[in-house]
DNA sequence: TTGTTTGCAAACCATTTGCAGAATG
DNA sequence: CATTCTGCAAATGGTTTGCAAACAA
């Protein structure tokens, strides 16, 4: 579940997402890899954020149209405006204890859950106060 | 912001999710309603789908890939079965305090957030006990 | 009649995949 | 040397869109 080579295309691709204090899209990591090597190809992004998000070295974040990706590696909450686009981490601690009180109803086996605020974060408020 | 004419087709929509209480994807109404109108096209199913969530007679559900709709209209959380990604409500209550804590901590205005547990169902996981 | 909605097909966007060649351990 | 990984390009899956014709108000 864990034999894996270094090669210098996976190495670039963890180091961009950590480069980031933002949760870039696959897309946004593979223009910034794409300033270092030019010859990487989109393939190879795509197919190395899901090999590391899988080994647990990056986080996948699912936010409504296309996934993001996180360095931060506990869960946590995340917050989306939904004007601009941004997501950020959310400051509320991940409350495990819904998982096992929802295992215990259901009979399924918990792995975990998503959570995505959605709002208009101040910068976007602003910019409609007129218009 | 709502100024609409009765189709028979966003009818057909509409009656599609209601008639069924899993939360079926865009392509699973199409064919439902597919199997009544089967003149009906995917862009008019996925017109109106859209259409009657934002005029609040659906609620869209964002899960993984393929987006949901249900026609419970109250906020509320979802399970998800990462094997065989069946979709089903939470019988926990929506935490309407964490949008505003978050609110309050942040600036954001916050609509809502969206929860969605992933597990494995029982019917999955007797299904891989052996193998 | 006027503006909305439909059907169709093509366009889109993010992502995945098949394959032959390159690189790793 | 055996395998894993890459680049490329084509394929996929879900969804959106342009347009002319059909239709509701």
């Amino acid at each position: 579940m864990k034999q894996q080579r270094n090669t210098k295309q996976r190495q670039l691709v963890l180091d961009a997402v950590r480069a980031r204090c933002d949760h870039p899209s696959a897309d946004q990591i593979y223009l910034d890899v794409r300033a270092i090597d030019d010859k990487i190809s989109r393939g190879t992004v795509y197919r190395n954020l899901n090999f590391l998000a899988q080994n647990g070295e990056l986080l996948h974040v699912k936010v409504s149209n296309a996934d993001r990706f996180d360095c931060r590696l506990d869960f946590h909450y995340h917050l989306l405006c939904t004007e601009c686009g941004a997501v950020c981490d959310v400051p509320l601690s991940y409350h495990a204890e819904l998982d096992q009180q929802l295992a215990a109803k259901t009979g399924y086996v918990i792995e975990r859950h998503r959570t995505v605020f959605e709002g208009r974060c101040p910068g976007c408020q602003h910019k409609s106060e007129h218009s």
